[in-house]
DNA sequence: CCGGCTTTTGAAAACGTGTGCAGCCTATGA
DNA sequence: TCATAGGCTGCACACGTTTTCAAAAGCCGG
């Protein structure tokens, strides 16, 4: 509306807006006292520069679209928290949009990011990310993901050592003695459920443990589907003594469903999760589980992204490392 | 980049610039056939028109700015999800930013707004909102607030009715039967503890029962100081027999520390929250709560920036209605 | 064939900022 | 006193759109 421009202060203080211009970037083209007086102009006038001129002009927004699936989840709201801290560090504003895992949507989100002419994306948690990237592609714009679910693409991205984790993850219900070791993954065929499959498969193998195949079932990374899951493996004839789970949300529903059958954790199931969500360390008994760094995954996604802006090509994966938490939802078998 | 220009279109199609910005539009001005074949000839070029140009000549950026203290937050992260889903579906694009409830930090945030040109601004549960008002109003822009903690101001404002909520919720246990009923509250003097408050005395008084001030403890809406407040009610020499909280998390808390101190839930503590999480339902057991449309509290503050966006002034304020979810936490005094 | 109308097109200005270039002013040295 | 250098300032253009206004082109009736 009546917001005053350079051309305004200009003509007040009697000069060109060119050397408002100037003066307000601390210029050293432009005389002190004059810069100054101008300066002081422009404040009390509560001049306030236009960054979409500013943009058309410089050809950089400083802005950055993150698209998430939800932001309902608890998880990403935790990653893009880490972004949006280092983004507004350096000047950044984040635009954010939500997937729903929506294909139609995710493309309508990259147009839209692509008109806005944004600097840099980033996309956290995509399961079909395969599908636009053409879109994300062809408008040239350096691109971070998060652990996404088809890596081994052109772009950047920032993953957790899946493998790894879930490694320690069953490596510990090993050591405290557990032979019948069951898994509850997310929906078969995703990324990450195969890598933390794989990562309980090594556990067993150097365990000496053989592989079971009835003491795997998928759930969808939701509660719901966890207690399902869950419920399966109870029926079996010989039930597990410790169960890992995809993730934490998949744990809450396995929980539950242990309760329902009048069975406790940890007497009777060990229970493992992945995440650390806030909510893991108050189940009842808190849940041992891998913790993400999740607010750090989204700070080093977004440094990636500056490195990128500023033309630094740095590395293409950065590999982060889950950290396990022991609570007391895991204990000796009986 | 080398992104396609108007002009680029129009040096192909043989036409001026102005026609194709025409054709693009479906302006009833150019021919029909011209209009298809600039549209083509777009389509091929994969041009994407520049929003920031745009915005420059129409002065709206068909962007909005959502200052929240941090999208961590759970309640934070579902109403932004409605804001966003809303905006989105009307062609705009939503700038987060998160103010840590830091006063410097919320003066930039809504700076950077400012300078951004965002056509309107929605306000996540400010505790500190009248700290920078001034900041808000001086850029002549429509905003909304969402549970806020300073009413009364100028603004718009999307409201739960706290203090039907939780004397509806203070009503179920008094039916249960219980007579010593305490109340767990957020930090001392904010808006809606104080509102919650006013419900559970409201409740008291109606049903006969006299206040007892020393059932009143205060939290700070987190679990840590949940399970401190807890704590402190447990060492009354009468302790009470339900206890209702100021939200979920501080809930959280306070279940933990009954069961920390041997006692039960809900036989010998009834336990009502407030927000109706995500969690509530996972609780063990689960737990009875005020559900708070927070989803739909986002998509009607939108819907009401639109409409302040079109120019309507509408109603000044909209309250939403919580609802008593009733769980497995409050059960009959022994 | 011409005037007048409608349809279609183009020229140009505007939005607010950044910046290369030219030119002014002042001081300095010869 | 004059030439010159260096410090400072203004002009003008650019960025990619939208939109007003004028003008060209096509059409019709007389």
């Amino acid at each position: 509306m009546s917001s005053v421009s350079i051309k305004d202060i200009a003509r007040v203080a009697k000069v060109s807006h060119s050397t408002v211009s100037r003066a307000l970037h601390n210029s050293p083209l432009v005389r002190r006292e004059t810069a100054e007086r101008i300066r002081r102009i422009a404040e009390e006038m509560g001049y306030r520069p236009s960054a979409v001129a500013r943009s058309l002009v410089t050809r950089k927004t400083k802005t950055i679209g993150v698209v998430v699936t939800t932001i309902a989840d608890p998880f990403i709201a935790e990653v893009v928290s880490g972004i949006e801290e280092v983004a507004n560090d350096h000047g950044y504003s984040v635009f954010l949009a939500n997937s729903n895992a929506d294909p139609d949507r995710e493309i309508k989100v990259v147009h839209s990011f692509h008109e806005r002419r944004v600097d840099g994306i980033l996309v956290t948690a995509s399961r079909v990310g395969a599908l636009y990237m053409d879109h994300l592609s062809e408008m040239k714009v350096p691109i971070v993901l998060i652990n996404n679910q088809h890596p081994g693409e052109f772009v950047h991205s920032v993953m957790i050592d899946n493998v790894t984790a879930s490694r320690a993850a069953t490596d510990h219900l090993i050591q405290l003695g557990h032979r019948r070791i069951a898994y509850i993954g997310d929906q078969f065929g995703y990324q990450s459920d195969t890598e933390r499959f794989a990562g309980y498969r090594q556990a067993l193998e150097r365990a000496g443990l053989t592989f079971q195949p009835e003491l795997v079932v998928h759930g969808d990374g939701k509660p719901e589907e966890g207690m399902r899951a869950m419920e399966r493996l109870l029926m079996l004839s010989s039930p597990p003594t410790a169960v890992f789970c995809y993730n934490d949300m998949t744990a809450l529903g396995a929980l539950r469903m242990i309760r329902m059958r009048g069975l406790r954790v940890p007497e009777d199931i060990s229970l493992v999760g992945f995440d650390d969500l806030f909510i893991a360390s108050y189940t009842e008994p808190p849940l041992t589980t891998i913790r993400q760094p999740k607010r750090q995954m989204g700070r080093r996604a977004m440094e990636l992204l500056l490195q990128l802006l500023r033309g630094e090509n740095s590395q293409q994966t950065i590999w982060m490392q889950g950290e396990l938490i022991i609570r007391h939802s895991t204990a000796p078998p009986r």
